[in-house]
Parts: C-alpha cells; structure tokens; sequence
DNA sequence: GACCGTAGTGACACCGAGTGCCACCGGCAA
DNA sequence: TTGCCGGTGGCACTCGGTGTCACTACGGTC
C-alpha cells in the first residue's frame, strides 16, 4: 500500500517541480507519450519517488484537486438560503474557480489537457464523483429529501456538466471569462433551455 | 497495431461467449480482481485472442456499444420536428433503450458494473463522448446553430447526465421501468426542475 | 560523541494491461 | 499437391503501478 505522505515544508517544492515537469511533458509531447521515467528524469527524482507524490500519472495534472472540492463544499454551506438552490450552485462553482491572473496560465494548461487527452477525461469521471456527492449533499439539505433521491442527483450530474461545458467554451474564447462562461450556461439550464422555445 | 476483425459467422459466438465470460466473472469477482488471462480461460481462448476481440478489458463490458450509438442516431434523425427537442431527444433514449424482458438481466449487470467499478466509470466518460457529439448535431440541426455552440453542447452533456441519472435510480429500484426513469429525470430537467420552487 | 527512531529516497523485483511479431493450422482455390 | 489467407497461440517487450529493502539525513537522548 502506497501513502500519499502529508505536505511539508520543502516537500511542496518537489511537488509543484514534479507537477510542472510532467504539465510541461504533457502539453509539447501528448500525455500518453510521456512515460513517468521522463517525468522522473525531467523533475530529478527516481520514478518510485513520483508515486510517492501522485498516486497515479493522471494525478500529477490535477493539483490539489481535493482541496478544491473542499473548498466548494465549504462555499456551498455558506450560500444564503435566499438565493435558488440552482442559483447557490452557480455561485459556489464561480468562486471556487476565481483564480488570479497569474494562475490562469498553468489552469489552462491543466485543463486543456484534462478535456482533450483521452486517458485524462476518463479519470475525470472519478474525480468529478466526488464533486457530485458534494453538491447532491447540499441540494439534499436544501431540499429535504435524500442525498440519493432523483433531484439532488440530477441536478448535481447536470450542473456538473454546465460546468464542464462553460469550462469547454473558456478553453476555446481567450476572451470569454470563466464566470462569465459558467454563468452562462447555468442560466440556460436553470431555465430549461429557453433558447429551444 | 491490433484490428477489431469484423464479425463474421462463427465468431460471433466466440465473442458472445468471451463477453459472457467476462460479464460474470467481473460480477462475481470485481473488474479489478479478474485477470484477463482469466477470462480467457473462461472463454476457452488464449489472452492474445481477447484482445482480437476487445480493444481493452473495459471494451468487454460495453458490447455493441457502437452500434448503440449509431441506432441512436437514427432514432434522432428521425423523430417529429412538431415536439420540442428536449422531447425527441428523451424520446430516442427511451427508443434506443427498449430492450424486450429477456435482455434485462444482461443490462443490469453490465450498468451495474459500469456504473460501479471505477475503472469502467472512467472508461464510460471517453464512450460518453460519442453520444454527445450525437446529440449535439442533433440539437444544432433543429436549432441551426453550430454544434459547438453553448447550447447543443449543453443540452447533450445534461441530458446524457439526465441519462445516466435515470439508469441509476433504475438500478436501485428493481420495480422502476426504465422508460418511466428516463421520463422523469428528462421532465425535471427540461422544466428547469421545477420541484426547486 | 555514540545511540536511537523516523522521514525521504533510490534500487530492485514483480504483476497486469496492452502490443508487435512470428509460427502454426485450417480451409479453399488453382 | 501447392499456395494463399483468416484466425489463432506463443513469446517477448513496454509501461503503469506496487511492495520491499537498504541507505542517508536529521533531531533528540543518554
């Protein structure tokens, strides 16, 4: 059993070396064209040391991917019971996703990668369960019905592809901003797709 | 490069045997546990066979689901311009999804497994994939806009999550048609889901 | 200073998925 | 019989991923 050891110090730094040499491999070669003894090489540390930093290959391109869906399960919690439960969603999926200029660079990067290469977009699939556990728990709480009944799960699969599609439509518009985006498609669907008539 | 060979007579029946052994086996025994050298000697043939059948190990999980697709674009192609599109697209996947009683028990042990085991989860995003595409055409088709456009990419990837949904909640509730589940989770979703107030 | 435990690392061996290559066997036409 | 050809099995290899062990560095403790 392989433990993902707990972030010290001057750990961190290999960490982000390690991520940023396998971004870099990835993006300029394709990510199943790289094998780990590149990344390895690239970042200086022995192919074992890697997994002991990500779990999987497809982990290196996903960061602290946890820490984000703790973070908008926290920003979930604290939405105003005033607002639509859809609308708390949005709001939570939009500012979990504020990140500064400077970072939006190496996000782009990341998620160009995650939507394009094959054997990343199905890793997703597991990732994203997770997000959807979180936002059918807080429609569930919202609502008052079970976190496993029809609506929370639905509107928890279905938000996620809203995201997923803004996130889609901001890779391809430099000059689309991704709150924008997100809040594009959120309307759309809270609205039952208006724009069908 | 291995080929998929085109089904001919006989080998039909090879391939139905090793996708039935496989069906079982990973039920009984979980997709990770089950070695491929396993099934195939469960199906009575050797590893390097399986893969002149199966592309990869998910692949026999997944039968025909080329075809699946394809008979779901016809479906699409030719439902009533007079509903809306919400509808012929809820209406195809009821059509495409109407298997007769006997190929039931078959069904649930292959969405149980896909639905379940995280490997085929993954592998579920990239076949995914194709039915969105699909939809999207569809969808751009009677709304004249591009396919890539916010709108029929959205409405392909809710109304597959909306899908998906429907799928699980059958799987929960043994006495819950499938038909019934899709109708549902596509009447939440094209009211904007109402039931949030 | 000698003695510890512990965290991080590298080296090695191993497993399983997937692929390329070649040799074999059956049928079938010339 | 000969030669071709589709399907097959065996083999070797790559690569992702895991378990194990030995080495090093470091921070106390006596």
């Amino acid at each position: 059993m392989t433990e993902i050891v707990v972030p010290t110090d001057a750990r961190e730094e290999t960490r982000a070396r390690i991520e940023q040499a396998a971004l870099d491999l990835f993006t300029a070669q394709g990510f199943e064209a790289v094998t780990i003894d590149e990344v390895a090489d690239a970042a200086g540390i022995s192919r074992r040391t890697f997994f002991r930093y990500f779990g999987t290959k497809a982990d290196a391109v996903w960061g602290d991917f946890d820490g984000h869906v703790v973070r908008l399960e926290a920003m979930l919690a604290a939405t105003a019971g005033s607002q639509s439960v859809l609308a708390s969603i949005c709001a939570a999926y939009v500012e979990v996703n504020d990140y500064d200029d400077a970072a939006l660079p190496t996000l782009r990067q990341r998620m160009r990668l995650i939507l394009t290469e094959p054997a990343l977009l199905a890793h997703s699939q597991v990732r994203y369960g997770d997000v959807d556990r979180v936002v059918a728990a807080h429609v569930a709480r919202r609502t008052g019905v079970p976190p496993d009944a029809l609506v929370p799960r639905l509107v928890a699969t279905s938000t996620r592809a809203a995201a997923t599609t803004a996130f889609e439509m901001w890779l391809a518009d430099v000059r689309l901003p991704l709150a924008r985006a997100l809040h594009d498609a959120f309307d759309e669907l809270a609205a039952g797709f208006p724009s069908l008539r």
